[in-house]
DNA sequence: TTGAAAGCGTTACCAT
DNA sequence: ATGGTAACGCTTTCAA
């Protein structure tokens, strides 16, 4: 550990006072005349005296540090969660720690516990996938740590969270296919029970049942998140057993960043033209998505703002400054649809073939 | 702060111990007996003893965490750094503090700062594009504070560095432009002092030497990387200048991950088309290089062995396992040229017309 | 206005 | 084998 420098004490017997003179001066403490508090200051400066922060959390019990749990840094949609969560964090003095899960439920326990040992104020967090129960949050919440979910979340646990409104997003999605003449519309989706994909998947159902399109079980299709490997091989599984089928899909909706990222590339691998073969609509944050073969259409979160919020929220509790650790205190933000040529309208020629074929099925 | 629970004064009090017997016992010292060792481990197990990460580090004066600096957090290159950095750590016991000096002199030398006064045993920095010095690092270098590069370096200092070879990374992706029938070959370069920008020009300069192409210094362009805006706006002004020339380029070498990426939609917004009007090889490592319009040419680095490798680097020198902290324990990686169809083979008609042009310039 | 002393939770030295 | 005590560097009563 570096900090080895200059302590209260050096200063004080520097100084001829006492540390606690010292320490007030160089708070600036109305107990102490403005002569010693210049002679204090001015000493500090020129010596280059640093606090050491970890005395003060021991004796304050306040580290200003929070805990970040997320998935996997390595992603574009939560590097810039992590931005926002930075920026506001900043702000308001506090440093995080981030750790990753890595999809993994007992991952993030560890993840957990070891930010809890390590003395956090709060606590930032996006589940792993696999994440079967909230108990694990619910206990340390029950110890008093303040809590906030963003981006993931599941419905069993009373906490505040800052998400999107994913319902509207894939049915807003959804809607924007059927209004360009798809109706024979899969989707791929990951294979958790956490809310954010179970709304998604809402959404998308809510939206071909509002435009009497009959929900096609087949066309439904989980994907396996536990591992970007593992990812792969089961978007390319799905494609294949989507376009295998008897009467195979004319458009796709990938519902998370990893899956639309991933599922382009493999869509064309497998031999098949977005949109002509099949049209394609992502959620993804990644700023390439127009310079895509084709540009692609996706559904665009709010991800710097998603973390900035949920920083803040969390560090209200913290502060005191606001007293609702319920979900009552949940944030939901809207997404923003960005259509390009993976989804382009059908050409009313290939929409009557489209719903011929659709018929002899 | 969360952490208020048992200490190891409440087991002592509860088993009837002191608190040194049960702090020995609980790191399993040989000073304690079997049986009070069994019955404090049991104990602080049942009540959920878990010790003050602070305290033992206030006490220790060893903090187990290191300090990340980097530019940016949200960068596809950076987040892939800090995936292998924070392997790297917890694999060995280690937390990382992760600071953004979003490339400001003055910005970083805040978040160095902040995390000395939270006393981090040792710093991984990759330095601010603006860095016009290295007088803070030298500073904190010699208060004792573990220092090791990664990714950006500047020569001038006498520290670990953990970076690829950047001269032969540019000079290996000129060549190969120059190999496939690219004569005309400018570079959009970053506005730095950073070795790792010095010598990747002079790779490309080298190559075209080596093929006693003549440089042409009104094909070297530098952009300014101060914010992602000012950076785009920096780019397609060069890319205006290098087209209005009277003899323009037919290929261009992009030599960071931010420059490639933006590059591509800009070229292509400019009304260009790559190759045949400008061919394109970046640096970048996104996954997404192969599906974008067109597949894009990239020097891919391996990123997250860099930063497993500095991370490792550090905390030998942190653990004492490794004495080396001088520049001489400098590690360079190699990079990986994949060739797509941005900068395919100019077909040999085309290549005849471009030796035409430039004899009428 | 200033200072002495206790205490945050831990470890380590030195007795016993 | 176990326990008392000081110390890490800071803040905070409480006296003076």
């Amino acid at each position: 550990m570096a900090n080895q420098n200059m302590t209260l004490r050096d200063l004080a017997k520097a100084l001829k006072l006492s540390t606690s003179t010292v320490s007030k001066a160089l708070r600036d403490s109305y107990e102490i005349g403005e002569k010693t508090k210049k002679k204090v200051t001015n000493y500090a400066k020129k010596v280059g005296y640093r606090p050491n922060t970890l005395a003060k959390s021991l004796k304050e019990g306040k580290s200003r540090t929070i805990g970040v749990v997320i998935c996997s840094i390595d992603n574009t949609f939560v590097s810039q969660l992590l931005n926002g969560i930075d920026y506001a964090c900043n702000n308001r003095g506090y440093s995080i720690m981030i750790m990753q899960s890595k999809e993994s439920h007992s991952q993030e326990i560890k993840c957990i516990d070891l930010l809890y040992g390590r003395s956090i104020d709060g606590l930032l967090i996006s589940p792993a996938c696999e994440t079967p129960d909230s108990d694990h949050l619910t206990k340390y919440h029950n110890l008093g740590l303040p809590i906030v979910l963003f981006d993931r979340y599941s419905d069993e646990l009373d906490l505040p969270k800052v998400s999107i409104n994913n319902l509207e997003a894939s049915y807003d999605a959804t809607c924007h296919l059927i209004g360009n003449g798809y109706t024979k519309i899969a989707i791929l989706h990951s294979n958790t029970r956490l809310n954010i994909n179970i709304q998604r998947l809402q959404g998308y159902k809510n939206a071909l049942e509002a435009h009497h399109i009959p929900i096609n079980e087949a066309y439904v299709k989980p994907c396996d998140f536990h591992d970007t490997e593992i990812l792969k091989q089961s978007i390319e599984t799905a494609v294949k057993e989507l376009m295998a089928l008897s009467d195979p899909p004319t458009a796709l909706l990938a519902t998370s960043d990893q899956i639309s990222t991933q599922s382009i590339s493999i869509i064309k691998n497998l031999g098949y033209r977005i949109p002509q073969d099949l049209a394609l609509v992502g959620f993804t944050n990644t700023t390439l998505a127009a310079s895509l073969a084709p540009p692609l259409s996706t559904v665009y979160q709010p991800a710097k703002e998603i973390g900035e919020i949920a920083a803040n929220k969390l560090l209200d509790l913290i502060d005191g400054v606001d007293r609702d650790d319920k979900s009552s205190a949940t944030i939901y933000l809207t997404t923003n649809l960005i259509e390009r040529a993976s989804s382009k309208p059908l050409p009313s020629a290939s929409e009557r073939i489209t719903f011929k074929s659709q018929n002899n099925a």
